[in-house]
DNA sequence: ATTACTAGTAATCGAGTAA
DNA sequence: TTTACTCGATTACTAGTAA
């Protein structure tokens, strides 16, 4: 099993300025090796290794390789896009909350798994929410710094609500986020009289799993205004 | 010599994390380790190596290291940074401009040199200007483009005039930009009547040096909006 | 403590090449 | 053309350790 010495994220990086976010591109090994210095031979392995991880898509032949980023490789992309733009924007722009998982009754799921959502968080946030939600209970310490939040909640992406002729949906607004170096998304609704120390996440992947989760842990949550 | 193989910016991002951008902090080589997933040692020889680049200053001692990122490391992760933020924001932000480089007269250099700009540049766009601006010779095929920039001027980040008792100076627009891959900012005057098809760019290194470059050599020029 | 040297080892790299 | 395999050479990495 070959190892990938050149972080991932390099070798993302370059496939994404050769615009292979968004669309299947043709690549020659020989050209992605010459961006990042290194030879024909090293970047066709980089390419399989990526592909094994799950981070591209990628369909060689004689005549070139096509490549795609997946959503879990573009998920590392911005992971370190919100990372580094927190760091270097003008306004220091998150907020860190810390709360211990709770399970809920599923109805963040299913809401979530609403056609008139889903679309929305997949074309404003960039991921479709894994079925299932993450809720957070704040710790009264963090309380003041969710409040905040609470403040800013209008500042966030908007997904609008809407109707299936039997009942309304409100309108909800988001927020990037990390969760111990996840993706993720908080979710904000607009009823002013709920528990506001209860916070609601979601993601592209299934957190509990990846994390190896369970029900009372402790969670670091970044939150990017 | 070593070659350092965990590129450059991977190790400067975890040193930004860690608190390294704008002051000295005191950081262990292990810890450092643990998060690269390299042995202490290796970390010993990563700091040294981006030292001698002049990423980072540097200063152990027996009980620990004192890290500060460089101005030339900051720009590094800026680079990185706008590049993300084009291709992962909703709006795509980003002017293509081509052109040939000329000498002009040293004005540039004289106004960028004038404390009441040069701080602001400082501040507000992250680096102190070479003394020597870039005069470029926008292509006429890439005139529409340079219009184009012309009409969201005042988006950009502002430089306010000032005044010295002798003469005022008017205010400045500027946006982020990369000549070849090195971080400039264009600088755009209020002035409409002047020749729209001369662009002035400002850069925290020497260009000409860096680049290699002399009168008449093509650029490609591309401005974050 | 900690950093960073030396020396040996393990892993990566690239030339040659087959398909 | 191109990708990607084998294998010998190179180099990055780690363990041990001195300061």
């Amino acid at each position: 099993m070959t190892k990938i010495q050149i972080k991932h994220f390099e070798l993302l990086f370059n496939l994404m300025l050769m615009g292979a976010k968004d669309n299947y591109v043709k690549i020659k090994t020989a050209d992605l090796a010459a961006k990042l210095g290194k030879s024909q031979q090293a970047a066709s392995i980089y390419l399989i290794t990526l592909e094994r991880e799950g981070l591209i898509e990628r369909q060689s032949s004689r005549d070139g390789t096509v490549v795609k980023i997946t959503q879990s490789g573009l998920d590392q992309l911005v992971t370190v896009y919100l990372l580094l733009r927190n760091e270097l924007e003008e306004s220091p722009t998150s907020i860190v909350l810390e709360g211990s998982l709770f399970s809920g009754m599923g109805e963040g799921a299913y809401y979530m798994s609403l056609p008139g959502y889903k679309e929305q968080f997949l074309k404003k946030i960039g991921f479709e929410p894994f079925p299932g939600t993450l809720n957070l209970k704040i710790d009264l310490r963090h309380i003041m710094e969710r409040e905040k939040l609470e403040q800013y909640k209008h500042l966030g992406i908007k997904i609008e609500g809407f109707s299936d002729g039997t009942r309304t949906y409100g309108a909800l607004w988001c927020f990037h986020c990390l969760i111990e170096s996840i993706r993720g998304a908080v979710v904000l609704i607009e009823r002013t009289h709920y528990d506001i120390s209860v916070i609601e996440v979601i993601s592209p992947v299934n957190f509990r799993k990846e994390l190896n989760l369970k029900d009372g842990d402790n969670i670091k949550l970044t939150i990017f205004i």
